[in-house]
DNA sequence: TCTAATTAGGATAACAATAGTCCTATTTTC
DNA sequence: GAAAATAGGACTATTGTTATCCTAATTAGA
C-alpha cells in the first residue's frame, strides 16, 4: 500500500475546514460533525497538529483551534509529518541500515525517488486544497485535462 | 505509512538482478541467496511479475527467469503494479465513494496529487536503477547535490 | 524411466500498523 | 459549581504485510 493514513486525511480535511473558518475558535465537535467524522480519532489529529504548531488551541467551554499561518504557507508535508506519518518510501530511508546496506544497489536510486516524492508534498499547499477559484492554479483548467481529473 | 511493500521491493531487487544477468534463466533460488532474501517470498514477487508479464520463467531444473524487454522501458510503476500493490494516496482514488463523496472538498486536490506521485513511478526506469554511468542522467551529480545524496 | 531441481500456487500463521473507542484529567467561561 | 471544551493514556478491533509450509506440475539429464 501506498497511502495516507486516516488520521492525516482527518487532519487534511480539518485544516481545510479551519483555513475556511478563519476567525474564532472552532471545536472538534463542530469539525467532526460537520465531516462526518469520529470526534474521538479526528481529535487525535488535531492534538498532533497542535503539537507541531500548524493550529493552535484554546481550552474551555469556548475553546477549540484556529489555523497558525496561511493557508498557502503550510504544506501537505507539514501537515503528514505533524501526524508523524512515515514518509519513507523504503525502509532504509528512515530507519537505521539493513543487512545489505554495504553493499546495496537500491538505495541510492530510491534516495532520488524519495526526493521527487516528497517534493509532490512539499510543494503542495493548503491552499491548493482550497475551493477552486480562477486563481488556483492547481485547478488551472488545461492540468485537469491533461491528467483526466474531472 | 507511505512506504512501498516489502514485495515491491523485492521485485524491485529482482528485477535489477535480472537486468545485470541477461541471457539464459536465472533461478529464484540464485537471486535469494545472492542478495540474502527470503526464497519463499521472493518468488512469489516472481510470480506476480511473470503474471503481468515483466518477466518470463521456464520449469525444469535448468529453469528460472529472465526479464522481458529493456531496463529503460520497465517503470517502477510497472513493478508495483505488478505485485499488484494499491498506489491510491487515499481510499476514493482506487475504490467506490465514500460516504461523503458528492460534498468532499478532498477528492479533487488528491487526485492531483495522485497524478503526481504516480508521475514520479511512471518516470522511472529500471534502468535508473542500474549502477552509475556518466550516461546515467538519473545520478546526474548536480540532481545529486541538490538533493542531498552522497 | 527415474531423479533432482525448478516454477506455481494455495493455505495459514505470525507480526505490525492502523483505526477506533473508552475513560479520566484539566482548563475555562458563565 | 456546572457545562463544554482540550489533553492524553490505555486498550481493543481490524486490516494489511511478511513469512513459512506444503504439495503439484514441469523439465533436463543420467
Amino acid at each position: 500500500m501506498f497511502r495516507l493514513s486516516k488520521k492525516t486525511e482527518y487532519a487534511i480535511l480539518a485544516m481545510q475546514y479551519l483555513a475556511e473558518k478563519s476567525g474564532e475558535p472552532v471545536s472538534a465537535k463542530e469539525i467532526a460533525t460537520s465531516l462526518g467524522l469520529s470526534f474521538e480519532f479526528l481529535s487525535k489529529s488535531l492534538q498532533s497538529l497542535m503539537k507541531s504548531g500548524l493550529v493552535s488551541s484554546q481550552q474551555g467551554i469556548k475553546g477549540g483551534y484556529h489555523l497558525v499561518g496561511t493557508p498557502d504557507m503550510i504544506s501537505v508535508m507539514d501537515i503528514i509529518q505533524a501526524v508523524s506519518e512515515n514518509v519513507g518510501i523504503v525502509e532504509c530511508m528512515t530507519e537505521s541500515d539493513c543487512s545489505r546496506s554495504g553493499s546495496c544497489n537500491l538505495k541510492d536510486p530510491m534516495s532520488i525517488l524519495q526526493s521527487k516524492v516528497n517534493e509532490v508534498f512539499t510543494q503542495t499547499f493548503l491552499a491548493d486544497f482550497a475551493n477552486e477559484t480562477e486563481s488556483n492554479q492547481f485547478f488551472n483548467k488545461d492540468f485537469k485535462i491533461l491528467n483526466g481529473i474531472n
